[in-house]
DNA sequence: GTTGCTGCAAATCCTTTGCAAGGTT
DNA sequence: AACCTTGCAAAGGATTTGCAGCAAC
């Protein structure tokens, strides 16, 4: 289930967000890899686009749940694409609510959901001996070596 | 188990940094309150001290894990003073590896270690469909309204 | 006395905004 | 035609750095 930049597209029409020429090449730009990324990068790779233009089309992405911040293992946050796209609808299929899984070799991110960890989560509210309150929300990032990585990487032995 | 500006002063000394008169004012502010805060926050604070200095003081402090960032709901980081401190020997008591609650009412920050979420954490690395490759670490946030706030803003019944 | 720290100012980096010109529907 | 988007340049905010003077050990 590709990230294509066509169903993207959509996203954007039905959002009442015009196709342009720059947003085009944006989105081509972030969907060619599944790394992480700042705006400054896509910057870099597209010298001819305003910066403004970048800014803002970025935020035109989170915005519509295209891509998302992630928080990286050094403390600093990048996008990733956060959206496997439904090429009918032009819907993001990631539910709301998910977690991040960051390659630290490649920075490749996976999207995942892990019923059992939400269950640990909230019952925490009684457990933790009264310093946890009512619990509204959660956010996990897994790093791990993605599967590729690990196979380019063999473990010395 | 307060954070006691003393034992940070003696967590200093142990890393050969030098305790003085703005590193106190520094380390007095932020033991203050047990909220989220940023550099810009100390610098309006202590408006009398340079900010180069409170920038400089704040990295020291997040070196010797005095202090540490935080996600908040926003997606912006945030400081949080992280040391439980022991009195004795100056050295924190908080496990290298700990996990955050933030309030979003109050921004007060807790530390906690759940066994049954780090198991399911290190589970995940065969469960999710070859997603998930070698795990390495993990970064884990719990959103709430602590246990203070609750009390002080009670459900409209 | 040695070494490290402070404060200022300048520099740097990242992001946002105002606005006139041009593109999209 | 109406409205949105672009690009530039300027503004803004956050953080870092150079350096001379001062302070801690």
């Amino acid at each position: 289930m590709p990230r294509t930049p066509e169903s993207i597209f959509k996203t954007l029409v039905n959002r009442n967000a015009r196709v342009t020429a720059p947003r085009r090449e944006i989105i081509d730009c972030i969907s060619k890899v599944p790394r992480t990324f700042t705006a400054e990068d896509v910057c870099a790779q597209l010298p001819h686009i305003g910066r403004a233009t970048v800014y803002r089309t970025l935020k035109i992405l989170q915005d519509a749940n295209i891509i998302c911040k992630v928080v990286l293992p050094n403390d600093e946050m990048a996008y990733s694409v956060s959206a496997d796209l439904d090429q009918e609808s032009g819907v993001s299929r990631v539910p709301a609510h998910h977690h991040h899984a960051v390659c630290t070799v490649c920075t490749a991110v996976r999207y995942f959901n892990a019923e059992a960890i939400e269950r640990v989560i909230h019952a925490l509210s009684g457990s933790v001996q009264g310093v946890m309150g009512e619990i509204i929300d959660h956010r996990i990032e897994v790093y791990d070596i993605c599967p590729r990585c690990v196979v380019q990487n063999p473990e010395p032995a």
